[in-house]
RNA sequence: UGGGGCGUCGCCAAGUGGUAAGGCACCGGUUUUUGGUACCGGCAUUCGCAGGUUCGAAUCCUGCCGCCCCAG
């Protein structure tokens, strides 16, 4: 279906899904300064939507210039803002430093503390941009609130469905499983369904500043991958030297805090000589210690999960429900049977052991396409054999 | 001090006359909107030191140094 060009509404539903003509649909599109979101502005722009281009101060001015291929500071804002004269639309930039810091940088390094290993990108956009920005947008008068993620949308039978995005190599829904079903419906992704170039080439075709701009990676607080120093700086005192121990007890070195390692890490132990590599098994933020063994010893099939968002429709019962499921965001999902736990949680059964399985990582269950829920990684045990 | 053993990359270790395996660690790269993993590549002109034999030695000989074990 087309998107009518004028004049009186057909009575179609709208290239956004929604039931009024495209220029009487007012978009917000959460413009972070990066290729993605320039060309969601555009495209949706060009389909005759009345677009607000908003863009989210997240982090210190200073500390972002420097650094090539971030968001939501710095060089960003501008090139964000560049893009949106280009389309002729408004722009708004809003400070939200302190609300950033509180969601999202605090979380983190309390995270680390913990001996857990968090995943930053999932409480942004589950706090700062699906929570605040997406009130914002309503405040605004907006119908919906478009973002340049890659992953889909799609209404099904009960409503809007979250699906993974066409081009697999660029599906971002592991990033977004805690998406509440509220949300969702007020959320579009209009990029879920391209493949990258082509977005690049759209950027071109749109005369985009940001056209060649590098894709983001890395924690975008985060000034040259060293996070370690943004937790330290937080928490004053948090990289407490200690111990390197062996599974079987052998005292292997010394590290340099806790906060470096995560569950399944091989490299940085700095610690040779054994005939197979070591992996950290386990973090005692207790002892300050670091526990580490042979692969096997990483081996997990039963994780506990907390704070599920169930997106599947028909509720989670004790039946348990057959799918797939992601523990890292860039590992093959794994055959699981996910069953509900009292207090909003959930257990994953897995098929067949995973290795490296981290508390504050997050476990996204598919099917197919779609995305079922998901949940935080409490812990991850294995199963005795009985 | 006698007797025995050993000294090859940061660690472990193959190689006993033919021109330095491999593993771990480390470094680099690829992958990646988290941290990791995985994968690819690099990594001893030199074998404790000094001489000697030989066309040729880490490999044989001599001396020295160091370490370990037993004896004391």
């Amino acid at each position: 279906m087309r998107a009518p060009a004028g004049g009186l509404y057909s009575g179609l539903m709208n290239a956004l899904g929604l039931d009024k003509p495209a220029g009487a649909t007012r978009v917000v599109v959460a413009m972070s300064g990066g290729v993605d979101s320039s060309v969601t502005a555009a495209l949706l722009h060009a389909q005759g939507f009345e677009v607000v281009g908003i863009t989210l101060q997240l982090y210190d001015h200073g500390m972002a210039l420097a650094k090539k291929g971030a968001c939501c500071a710095g060089q960003d804002i501008y090139d964000a803002r560049q893009v949106a004269e280009r389309l002729g639309i408004p722009h708004y930039v809003l400070d939200y430093e302190s609300r950033f810091r509180d969601a999202v940088m605090e979380d983190f390094a309390d995270s680390y503390l913990r001996g857990e290993t968090p995943i930053p990108c999932v409480n942004c956009n589950q706090t700062v941009k699906f929570r605040d920005l997406l009130a914002t947008a309503r405040e605004l008068g907006a119908d919906c609130l478009a973002t340049g993620h890659y992953v889909q949308r799609m209404m099904g039978p009960a409503g809007a469905e979250l699906h993974r995005a066409v081009d697999p190599k660029r599906d971002q829904s592991y990033f977004l499983f805690a998406t509440t079903p509220e949300q969702l419906g007020f959320l579009r992704f209009p990029l879920g369904g391209m493949a990258k170039d082509r977005v690049r080439a759209e950027a071109e075709r749109f005369g985009l500043v940001v056209a060649d701009k590098p894709d983001s990676q890395d924690i975008c607080f985060v000034p040259q991958g060293s996070y370690a120093q943004v937790v330290q700086k937080l928490r004053p005192g948090a990289a407490d030297p200690g111990e390197i121990v062996h599974l079987d007890g052998r005292v292997m070195g010394r590290h340099k805090g806790i906060i470096h390692y995560t569950i399944g890490q091989r490299r940085g132990l700095g610690v040779g000589g054994e005939a197979e590599p070591l992996f950290v098994v386990r973090l005692e933020p207790e002892t300050q210690r670091v526990i580490v063994g042979p692969k096997a010893a990483l081996a997990r099939d039963r994780v506990i999960l907390r704070d599920l968002n169930w997106l599947g429709g028909e509720a989670l019962d004790a039946s348990g429900r057959r799918c797939e499921v992601k523990l890292r965001s860039a590992s093959a999902p794994a055959a699981a049977t996910l069953y509900p736990l009292p207090g909003g949680g959930a257990e994953v059964m897995l098929d067949e052991a995973q290795f490296g399985i981290s508390p504050g990582q997050a476990a996204v269950c598919y099917d197919g396409t779609r995305v079922l829920g998901g949940g935080w990684i409490a812990a991850a045990e294995t199963r005795l054999a009985a």
